[in-house]
DNA sequence: TAAATTTACATAGATATTTGATGTATCAAA
DNA sequence: TTTGATACATCAAATATCTATGTAAATTTA
């Protein structure tokens, strides 16, 4: 067990949420991303992200828009409102999930989760 | 998505910790715990437990002492010096993924893992 | 006391997700 | 000019879990 196996299950949660945040990134750009904001700690690999994206289009949850950047093409994808729709309920459910498990294995910790505004 | 789906990757981290807490537990008593603590949020299938229990057995983390109860018999798990060992090694990983997710998915979240004494 | 439910073990096939390996090709920097 | 980074992609294999199925004892309920 490491992170990138924990990640089972929160990939397409992960790819939403940094959409929802950033209006539009290509898949290369969610790696980056995602391995900066985890401190080296969670490396998608493009192995993993591209069927994942694929089936988030699929699904109708994102749309692409594909840009020329010179010779080569970027594929920029973007969150459709059934994308929003679902990233709440992802939301919900993870959030849930990670009480119910900090109960499980960490009863004597307090985990918050309380806004920060 | 759901809790039970998230689970994975988790299991035998719960298991463990289960037969660290409780001294020994056998398969059936283990599913009606988790149901317990998790607030009937995860049910774990026979499907998943036996083979997982199966599994750390036979990397030396459990061992197994059966009991007969009256026609039946009863396995008790018993986690190993072993099994210790990797349970340590597993919540590290645990704790340092929930808090790196949290930091991805809920930023403006603060999570709080400091021991409640 | 008969029937239904719970307890308690187990396996097998199906499914889903991720990884590792591999492939192609452009662009920038050393 | 070669190396590393950028940027897409697919496929076979590994892994974990679920659903379904099976057996049977013990307990509860009708």
């Amino acid at each position: 067990m490491n992170a990138t196996e924990l990640l089972k299950g929160t990939l397409t949660t992960i790819i939403l949420k940094l959409l929802a945040d950033n209006g539009k990134m290509y898949g290369y750009e969610i790696t980056q991303k995602v391995k900066e904001l985890s401190d080296n700690k969670i490396l998608i690999k493009e192995g993993s992200l591209y069927p994942a994206l694929h089936k988030l289009l699929k699904d109708g949850l994102v749309k692409v828009e594909i840009v020329h950047i010179g010779k080569r093409i970027r594929k920029y994808y973007v969150i459709t409102k059934q994308g929003q729709l679902k990233k709440q309920v992802q939301f919900e459910e993870l959030k849930d999930f990670l009480q119910t498990i900090n109960t499980i294995i960490f009863p004597n910790q307090k985990l918050v989760t309380g806004n920060v505004k």
